[in-house]
DNA sequence: ATGAAAGCGCTAACAT
DNA sequence: ATGTTAGCGCTTTCAT
C-alpha cells in the first residue's frame, strides 16, 4: 500500500521537545548583519560582500553549525537540487551499477539523487511518477523498463510531459520516449542489437549451431533488440535459433524458462543465450538443478557483464556494458544544457561458459 | 570534486520558457475557493470541508494535474518527507539489499529516500552528512561502515547530534553510535559474532583444522565481531586460526589478501574465512588465478549470503543475513516512535565451497 | 465550514 | 556594498 502523503506520526519532534535547527536568520542576527548579507556569503554565488563581513558571517555560521534548509531554498529559488532516479530494482546489479554512475555525477555537482523502485509494476510506476513530480526535480532518469512490454511500455506521456513542461528534464534508458508534445526525451541508448550481433557472430565462430534464446516479453525494446541482434549474428555465423523462451529480466524467469526447456529436452552442445546476465545466471542454476553441466554440455552466454558474471564457474560469456558510465551519462544528459551522447562501447567477453565447440 | 551547492547551469528552465507547474493557488482560483480550503481538501488530513467543495476542488486539481510542491510543504510544515540513507557503495550487493529494504518501507509510508554514497571515505562522509542535514530529513540511516576503523569509526558525534537535535532520528547499522549528549542512536544489530561462531563450529565439525581469516581493518566492528565469533567457534570445534589478513570489505581486498597468502604458501585442506561474501568472492578469484582449486584443495566460506554466493561454483558456504529485512527494520526504527528491534535470524548455509574434510 | 492573513526559511529584486 | 522587502508555494492560526 502506498500512502499518498507522508504519515503523520512519522513527523519528527512529535515528542515535543526538539529545538529547531539553526536558521539563516539566527546567523545574521548573531553576526550583526542583514539577512541578505548572510545569504550572500553563505549561499549566493556572486561575491560582493566586504571581507570583514564575509569572514564574520562565515565564522558565526560555523560556530552555530548552520546548514541551509534545502526545502526553503528550493521554494525560494523555484528549483530543487534533486535528480530523481527510477529503477526497477535497486538490488539488481544492473540497476545498481547505473545508480552508482548517476550518484557519481550528482555528487560532482552537489546534487541529490532520490531513488525510487518500480518493482516493474506499472501502477506503482505511475504512483511514483506522480509523487516524484512533487519534488520538482531538475531531472528524472528512467531506468526501469517494465516487465510488460508492448507499445505502451513507457510511462504515460502525459505524466512525463508534466515534468518536461515545468522545465524538468526527462532522460530514459533505451527507448526514445515520447513527451507528448511531439518531443522526445533524451535517451541513453546502448547498441544492444550491435553488441548482441557481435556475440552471435562469435558464438557461431566458436562452432555453435543451435541456440535457445531466453528473453523478456515481446515488446520490451532491450530484449527485442538483443534477441534480434543475436539472431542476426548467429545466423550469419551459420547457426540457427531453435526456440525463444519468454519471461522477464529476473533471475527466476531465467531459471523457469531454462527448466521448461530442459523438460522438453536439450541436446548436448546447445547454446543458451539469455538477454541479460541475471537471467543467464538463473538459467545456469536450472541447468545445474537438472543435473546437466554448463559449458561443454550446455553452453550459456548473457549480456551486461555484471560483476557476478566473472565469479560464476564456468565464468559467463557475455557482452560488457559500461553500466556505471551509462549512469553517469544519464546524469549528464539531465544537467547539461547541450549534450550529445558519447557512444558506449560494448565488448564481447568470451569466457568458459562457452568453450570452443565443433559438433 | 564535490560542489557545496548545486551548479547554476543545472537549473532547469534556463532556456527561458517553461511555464511553471500548477500551484495550489491555481487550483483554488479555478475552483473558486480559498487557498485554505483547497489546501485542506488536497493535503490537510482533517476532514472539515463541505462535500460540494471537496469534490469540486478535487476535480479541478485532477483536471489541472496539480501535485503539491514538496519543498514548499516542507518549509511550511517544518519537516520533510525524506529519509536519508548513507551507504558505502550502492553497487555492492550488501548495500543494495539493505537499500531495497529501506525503500520498501519508505514506499509504504509515502516517504522518499535519498541515497548517498560515501565510497568509504571519511571526508566524503562528513561532507555528505553536512549536505544531508540541509534536507532536514526525518531520519538518517547509516549503513556505511568505513574502511578505516579504530575508535572513531562512526561519524563525528557532533554531526549526528545536529540531526538528533532538531528531531531527526539517526539509525545506524552495527555499532551503537554515540550522539553527543550521552544518548545513542537506534541501531540495527546483527548477531555477527553469534552467526560467525556457528559457522566456525560447523567448519570445525566438517573437519577443518586450520583457517586463514581475511578481514577488514582492525577496529571495524562488523569485521571484528565476525572474526572473533568465528575464532571462538572454530577453536571450540578443534581448529586454530593460522593467520589473519586485513583489507576492507571490497572484492579486490579479498583477492589481494588471498594472493598474498598464496604467495606465502597455503597447504591443501586449509579453510579460508572471509568476513563477507564479496571479499570471499575476491579470494576465490585469487585462488583460481593461482591455479589452485576451491573446495577440496582450499575451502572458502564467507558471510552475508548475497545472491552471487549461490551462483558461484562451487557455491559459497556462508551465513545467511536477511539484509532486505534489516533495511526494512532500519526504516521502521526511523519512523516508528516506539520501536524495538526484532531479532534478525542468521543462518549458516553450508554449500560446496567447504566440502566435508577429514585431514 | 470557510476565508484572511501571518508565517516557514530563504532568495532576489530593489533601494540606498 | 549593504539592507529592505516582496515574494516562493504551502500550512495553519485566527476570525467570521
Amino acid at each position: 500500500m502506498t500512502a499518498e502523503s507522508p504519515s503523520r506520526e512519522a513527523r519528527p519532534g512529535a515528542d515535543g521537545s526538539s529545538p529547531h535547527a539553526v536558521t539563516l536568520h539566527d546567523v545574521a542576527r548573531a553576526a550583526g548583519v542583514s539577512l541578505a548579507t548572510a545569504s550572500r556569503v553563505l549561499n549566493g554565488s556572486e561575491r560582493k560582500v566586504a571581507d570583514a563581513f564575509r569572514e564574520r558571517v562565515q565564522r558565526v555560521a560555523d560556530e552555530l553549525g548552520y546548514t541551509p534548509n534545502v526545502s526553503a531554498q528550493a521554494t525560494a529559488r523555484g528549483f530543487s537540487p534533486v535528480i530523481a532516479l527510477l529503477v526497477a530494482d535497486i538490488a539488481d546489479p544492473y540497476f545498481g551499477q547505473i545508480a552508482a554512475g548517476v550518484a557519481r555525477g550528482a555528487d560532482e555537482r552537489g546534487l541529490v539523487v532520490t531513488i525510487s523502485i518500480t518493482e516493474r509494476d506499472r501502477d506503482r510506476e505511475s504512483r511514483i511518477l506522480r509523487a516524484l513530480r512533487g519534488q520538482r526535480p531538475q531531472g528524472l532518469i528512467l531506468a526501469a523498463s517494465r516487465a510488460d512490454g508492448h507499445d505502451d511500455a513507457t510511462p504515460a506521456p502525459s505524466e512525463l510531459e508534466a515534468f518536461a513542461r515545468y522545465g524538468g528534464r526527462v532522460v530514459a534508458f533505451g527507448d526514445r520516449v515520447p513527451l507528448g508534445s511531439g518531443q522526445t526525451a533524451r535517451s541513453i541508448s546502448l547498441d544492444n542489437a550491435g553488441g548482441a550481433e557481435q556475440l552471435g557472430l562469435r558464438m557461431g565462430a566458436l562452432g555453435y549451431r543451435r541456440v535457445i534464446v531466453i528473453g523478456s516479453t515481446e515488446g520490451v525494446r532491450t530484449s527485442d533488440d538483443r534477441i534480434d541482434g543475436f539472431t542476426r549474428g548467429f545466423t550469419r555465423g551459420g547457426g540457427a535459433v531453435e526456440r525463444i523462451l519468454r519471461g522477464d529480466f529476473r533471475r527466476e524467469a531465467g531459471a523457469a524458462a531454462m527448466a521448461a526447456a530442459l523438460a522438453d529436452g536439450v541436446d548436448a552442445g546447445t547454446l543458451v543465450f539469455a538477454v541479460s546476465d541475471v537471467v543467464a545466471l538463473g538459467a545456469i542454476s536450472a541447468i545445474r538443478a537438472a543435473g546437466r553441466e554448463v559449458g561443454a554440455d550446455i553452453a550459456v552466454c548473457g549480456f551486461d557483464d555484471v560483476p557476478a558474471s566473472g565469479d560464476v564457474t564456468p565464468a559467463l560469456t557475455t557482452v560488457r556494458v559500461p553500466l556505471n558510465e551509462a549512469g553517469y551519462q544519464a546524469f549528464r544528459a539531465v544537467v547539461d544544457e547541450d549534450w550529445t551522447q558519447d557512444p558506449l562501447p560494448l565488448e564481447v567477453v568470451v569466457r568458459d561458459s562457452t568453450p570452443g565447440h565443433s559438433a
